[in-house]
RNA sequence: GGUGAGGUGGCAGAGUGGUUAUGCGUGGGCCUGCAAAGCCUAUCUAAAGGGGUUCGAUUCCCUUCCUCACCUCCA
């Protein structure tokens, strides 16, 4: 497949016979996550599983980064200790991604089980007097990288002259970057230039390293950890490895509300869980993939409401198949209609090969949604039919991180009483007594679809902010 | 101020040098005991403004305006 690729400004072939090593910078946990850390993630949780679905081997490594000054001055204010803190945020953000249907990464590298790999780090670009030491750290010497701002692309003349540079008297160059910091605060470590913290952008080069190797495929990560974070770790990372580091960048867009970028210290953020509790799993997902992973999202009700809507037709969908009718007789258009399908479901892999295009990919999806239930609507799916379409749909849901809610055994056995009961009163004229049935199965959490010679149940994922 | 990304119909959102995706919404109809879902049909006749290249531009080039992001912690 093909991806955009930050750093030379121009699609690059992934090759997916091969390993795909991912490197996804993570959250730092000094709070809990908000739906713009979720987007970011949910993107490149559904790149693994496109690749995976695809055949590829993928090792995807994803960090915490739990030594921050957020966590420490938390940590201060509150008597808890700054690991107590992170582990905390750590938990409830495994609570997030897990109904987030967010795969594992093969590993959750944290910074602080770190620290010597680090270390070691920074002394060879010390003993390559690439690194110094100064007054209050270890600094990285910005202008003995060359092409120091090929990522974000700026140059070292521009970000002089910008007044936000921190002045620092101790540093030889404002720009100079820290990767240690001295500190007798807690927590510190030792290190073989004095007590202290690492700087933040070591953290993914040491863990990458380690985890992936030298060179890797995808490192990944929001639009604004471009600069200073990334440029800063390939500064870093290259020196060290003196190596090219990751082949392809991969920025997701910002999740904004009104057009403003979602960030705490601007305080608009909305917060997985609550956003979860609102709008469930499934809908957030359809939500983060709506648009192109590069590009903004602007975060507004009525389009969770519109995802909200595809959701309930996909349901839909997925019990119409499900509970085809037991007739084994062949629609003569069979074929043509399986090949209709097989056709949409090759547009939506080519949308996904084509720098991971979701939107495009999400509409040949929801294309295929609408011909089947309209089939459905129409009561033509049989067995032979669902039993082929069926497994297209799954491999697409699998791709996209879907979860329709199952049934169980107990469930099917009462519905089926109930129903029959139901079908009986209706064949009566005993409307007000099947009303009543139907109302009892819509506590079950099943809702009913009459077609002319069959009534479709199904049950629903329970959506808060559904009107119904 | 510097750098980057953008400005597409009521909203969301792709692709494309010419046959003007798609979805949502909205109107009407069909189906239904009712409902829901679905179907049919219609609707909005979109490309920030101005130049240019071209037989032809939403798509390429220039320019003006606007928005956002980054330049400080940030997914």
């Amino acid at each position: 497949m093909k991806i955009q690729d930050t750093l030379s400004d121009s699609e690059k072939e992934l090759d997916i016979t091969k390993k795909v090593r991912i490197y996804l910078c993570g959250v730092t946990v000094y709070d809990v996550s908000h739906i713009g850390h979720a987007r970011t993630i949910i993107v490149f949780d559904t790149l693994r599983r496109f690749l995976e679905a695809s055949g590829a081997n993928v090792e995807f490594i994803q960090n915490f980064t739990d030594v921050d000054d957020k966590i420490i001055k938390k940590a201060n204010e509150s008597g808890e200790s700054a690991e107590i803190i992170s582990n905390k945020n750590i938990q409830s953000y495994f609570e997030d991604f897990n109904r987030l249907n967010v795969k594992a990464a093969t590993e959750y590298p944290k910074a602080t089980e770190h620290i010597e790999d680090m270390i070691n780090l920074i002394q060879n670009l010390v003993d390559k007097d690439l690194a110094y030491v100064a007054k209050n750290g270890v600094y990285f010497h910005v202008s003995k990288f060359p092409n120091y701002g090929k990522l974000s692309k700026k140059k070292i003349s521009d970000l002089e002259s910008g007044a936000r540079v921190e002045i620092d008297e101790s540093k030889d160059n404002p720009l100079d970057f820290a990767l240690w910091k001295f500190s007798n605060e807690l927590p510190n470590w030792n290190s073989p230039w004095g007590n202290g913290k690492p700087g933040w952008h070591i953290e993914c080069s040491a863990m990458s390293i380690k985890y992936l190797g030298e060179e890797f495929e995808i490192h990944g990560g929001g639009r604004d950890l471009i600069f200073p974070h990334h440029e800063n770790e390939i500064a870093q990372s290259e020196s060290f490895t003196q190596k090219p580091f990751a082949k392809i960048w991969m920025h997701a867009g910002m999740i904004t509300i009104n057009g403003e970028k979602m960030s705490k210290s601007v305080g608009n953020i909305k917060t997985v869980n609550n956003v979860l509790e609102n709008w469930g799993p499934n809908v957030i997902r359809l939500f983060c993939l709506s648009g192109h992973y590069s590009k903004p999202i602007d975060y507004t009700e009525n389009l969770l409401k519109e995802n909200l809507v595809k959701w309930r037709q996909l349901e839909t969908c997925y019990y119409e198949l499900r509970l085809a009718s037991d007739s084994d007789s062949v629609n003569s258009e069979l074929n043509d209609f399986i090949a209709q399908l097989t056709k949409i479901k090759q547009n939506f892999d080519t949308a996904l090969e084509n720098d991971f295009n979701t939107p495009l990919a999400l509409t040949e999806f929801f294309n295929m949604i609408k011909i089947i239930n309209g089939l459905a609507s129409e009561e033509n799916i049989t067995k032979p039919i669902a039993t082929q379409v069926m497994p297209i749909l799954e491999k697409m849901l699998e791709i996209l991180g879907l979860n329709v809610i199952k049934t169980t055994d107990d469930e099917i056995e009462s519905i089926f009483k109930l129903l029959e009961k139901r079908e009986e009163l209706r064949k009566s004229k005993q409307f007000d007594e099947a009303d009543n049935i139907r109302t009892q199965i819509s506590d079950m959490g099943i809702y009913l679809i009459d077609h002319k010679n069959k009534t479709l149940w199904m049950k629903k994922e329970k959506i808060n902010s559904d009107a119904n």
